[in-house]
DNA sequence: AGCACGCCGACT
DNA sequence: GTCGGCGTGCTC
């Protein structure tokens, strides 16, 4: 820690000398830790004299609200010399710690995060700083001197950035630029024996520039998985020391002690998952993130914003720059790329994978077709088992996820509830996928049939028809309950559902993606640019010029695998999405509430929007949704995003408050005051709707 | 979330 | 005239 800012001698000096009227008072600005909107706003507090060497920005504070006994918590965010609110300041109560936690860089972008999705900033302050842990704090405490040396780079070899011609990325991360790289589809062997994909040494080799630049970087992945690949990337070529990691499956005080950590001004590397993209650090040089189109970059909280979005603020308030690394591109992407605002370097030299799309199945070869493969397809898998391991992605885990009448083909239900009936191996009884209940006498309900039929095959049941069809073959199986990190090189079937796909030592000889057309038949509006997403991430563990088979898909997405064109496909979709008006060409945000709530906020916004030629706001709906409440989608040009959020915001804060009724129940006689929990919920961005 | 304040009906 | 139930609104 470096000194205590905002605090002079003569500020002590005369709040302790003067007890007039026109005293110098310290005042603290106190963001609230609360998740009500009507409080979500900057409140003033006269700092105690006792306490004005520790009530400098960034400390948690406890601070009394409205009346004496109550407590509220919070953090300083900035101190002044006097206040612009005219009543009577209250004292706070408490410096909690004088660990400043919430940086002033972080307060800022936590305020406009929430800004731009309507949302509170305590909201984000909570994702930003995670809970204090006192034995922690004070271990930290004591080893922190007060002015650390700031260790300046390491000298060395630079270190460089391979695949893209050299000092490109190099140069852009300098000047503070905002990037977009297609990641080299390959794997990498980072020490012996340890393989990785091909991504996590490009966004180690950018973190080890941005270090020995002096500066900290800050890595963003989808999930833990993704995180042990990166960190065994890292850890050949940047010191142990220099790592910090900040991510959900931390323990509280691990994820403390990190979190502290990162509040030393020396340049460091941090590496987590979303919530990463908030660590305080003193010198940002770099931001990156992998495949940053995974929704798991999408916080589920709310305000629910995405790694990106909260990082392209944050590129903008501190100049660091930024980098997107994904196989594939999605469309939210490509328009910031056609925009300009992003700037793609491509591959250099070219490393493309090799892609091989077949018909249908439905081939003659009886041991290939009960496993639902083409003849074509089947030698090359048995080719390619002679020498290493092979990949088989489908699209659900289980044995068969989804269970119909043999006879009339209706969806099997559970008795009890409703609920689709599963099987977990093949022997196994029938049971209900939503509440366990088993059904040994299953009787289809339309037309009393008894016997059932299997509709969708899991992981478990195309590993059973993999080893009739490939013999004396061992069979991997990897999905959500058994997930494997790595393989090795030895030949082997591994079965995985898309996203759970380990590592081979090598790469793997061949890959087989056999359920596209199940996977596209997903409803939804990004469906196209996520089944490109799972494929290509799949296809990208194939060792150089293993072959990677695509059954059951054609057209242009066939294509876009083919050739590898991925900006292409982004570019033609997201010309679809402007002619309907769809996300990302323009932004949404869903309202859900009663009636006429919602018809009074939407009222507010059209009148206060000023929707001009070249910016315009759409309401679709308000249709019914569940309870009685209605939800509308509004749709706005990016241009229009303050004034909408603000108006959306601001409708919140008004349903917020007020509105308690006292019921008196005519049975019992007793009274209870309640908040109708259905008020207003606005959610921005989130493209789910369209199911 | 709590809690004070104020408005309106019933009361010594 | 004033007590108190109960909705309304504010919180530095």
């Amino acid at each position: 820690m470096t000194g205590v800012p905002g605090l002079t001698a003569a500020g002590v000096a005369s709040a302790t000398e003067n007890v007039d009227a026109d005293a110098a008072v310290t005042v603290a600005q106190v963001m609230l830790e609360s998740p009500l909107p009507q409080l979500d706003r900057l409140f003033d507090y006269r700092v105690p004299p006792s306490m004005l060497a520790e009530a400098v920005p960034g400390v948690r504070v406890k601070v009394p609200l409205r009346s004496a006994g109550r407590i509220a918590r919070g953090y300083i965010v900035s101190v002044s010399e006097n206040s612009s609110y005219s009543g009577n300041l209250s004292d706070i109560e408490e410096v909690i710690s004088r660990v400043p936690v919430l940086t002033p860089e972080v307060w800022a972008l936590a305020r406009r995060v929430a800004d731009r999705s309507g949302g509170g900033a305590s909201d984000v302050v909570r994702l930003a700083v995670p809970p204090r842990q006192v034995r922690i704090e004070r271990a930290w405490l004591a080893a922190t001197e007060p002015d650390a040396p700031v260790s300046e780079a390491a000298a060395g070899a630079s270190p460089a950035i391979s695949g893209y011609g050299t000092g490109v990325v190099e140069q852009a991360i300098a000047e503070g630029r905002r990037i977009a790289l297609p990641a080299i589809p390959t794997v990498a062997e980072v020490a012996p024996g340890v393989w990785v994909g091909r991504w996590a040494v490009t966004l180690a080799e950018a973190a080890a520039v941005t270090l020995a630049a002096g500066r900290t970087a800050i890595l963003a992945v989808p999930d833990y998985r993704d995180q042990e690949q990166l960190v065994a990337a890292l850890a050949a070529r940047i010191p142990a020391e220099k790592i910090t990691a900040l991510d959900a499956r931390q323990s509280n005080p691990d994820r403390y002690r990190n979190f502290l950590a990162c509040l030393h001004s020396e340049a460091r590397v941090i590496v987590g998952n979303r919530s990463a993209v908030y660590a305080p650090s003193a010198r940002l040089g770099l931001i990156a993130i992998w495949d940053d189109a995974d929704p798991l970059h999408i916080e589920p909280l709310t305000p629910g914003a995405s790694t990106r979005d909260v990082a392209l603020i944050r590129q903008e308030q501190s100049g660091a720059a930024l980098l997107l690394l994904s196989h594939s591109r999605d469309t939210w992407l490509q328009r910031l790329v056609e925009l300009g605002y992003i700037t793609e370097i491509r591959q250099s030299p070219t490393v493309l994978p090799h892609v091989v799309p077949t018909a249908q199945q439905g081939d003659q070869d009886a041991p290939a077709q009960s496993a639902r493969i083409p003849s074509s397809a089947f030698s090359i898998v048995r080719t390619a088992l002679e020498s290493g391991p092979v990949l088989v992605q489908v699209a659900r885990p289980g044995y068969a996820p989804v269970l119909a009448c043999a006879c009339c083909r209706a969806a099997a239900k559970c008795p009890a509830c409703e609920g689709p009936l599963k099987l977990a191996h093949a022997n196994a009884t029938p049971a209900c996928g939503w509440c366990g209940a088993i059904s040994a006498a299953w009787r289809c309900r339309s037309c009393e049939g008894q016997r059932l039929r299997l509709v969708s095959l899991g992981t478990g049941r195309t590993a059973e028809e993999l080893g009739r069809a490939f013999p004396g073959i061992r069979i991997i199986v990897s999905d959500g309950e058994r997930n494997l990190l790595t393989v090795s090189a030895a030949p082997a079937l591994i079965v995985s559902t898309r996203g759970a796909e380990p590592v081979a030592a090598g790469g793997y000889r061949a890959i087989l993606l056999l359920d596209g057309e199940r996977m596209l038949a997903r409803e939804s509006l990004t469906v196209a640019e996520d089944c490109l997403r799972w494929w290509s991430n799949a296809i990208a563990l194939a060792a150089p010029r293993a072959p990677a088979v695509i059954v059951g898909v054609g057209g242009v997405l066939a294509r876009t695998l083919v050739t590898w064109q991925h900006d292409l496909f982004a570019h033609e979709e997201l010309q679809g999405r402007r002619t309907l008006r769809f996300p990302p060409a323009v932004r949404v945000a869903s309202v859900k509430g009663r009636a006429d709530i919602v018809d009074a906020t939407l009222a507010a916004l059209l009148d206060s929007a000023t929707a001009g030629e070249s910016a315009t706001i759409d309401v679709l709906g308000p249709v019914e949704a569940e309870d009685g409440l209605v939800r509308a989608i509004v749709r706005f040009d990016y241009a229009l995003g303050n004034e909408v959020a603000r108006s959306l915001r601001s409708s919140v804060v008004k349903n917020a408050t007020g509105r308690t009724r006292t019921q008196t129940s005519s049975i019992t006689g007793t009274k209870t005051t309640y908040r109708p929990p259905p008020t207003l919920r606005v959610r921005f961005d989130d493209t789910e709707f369209l199911e």
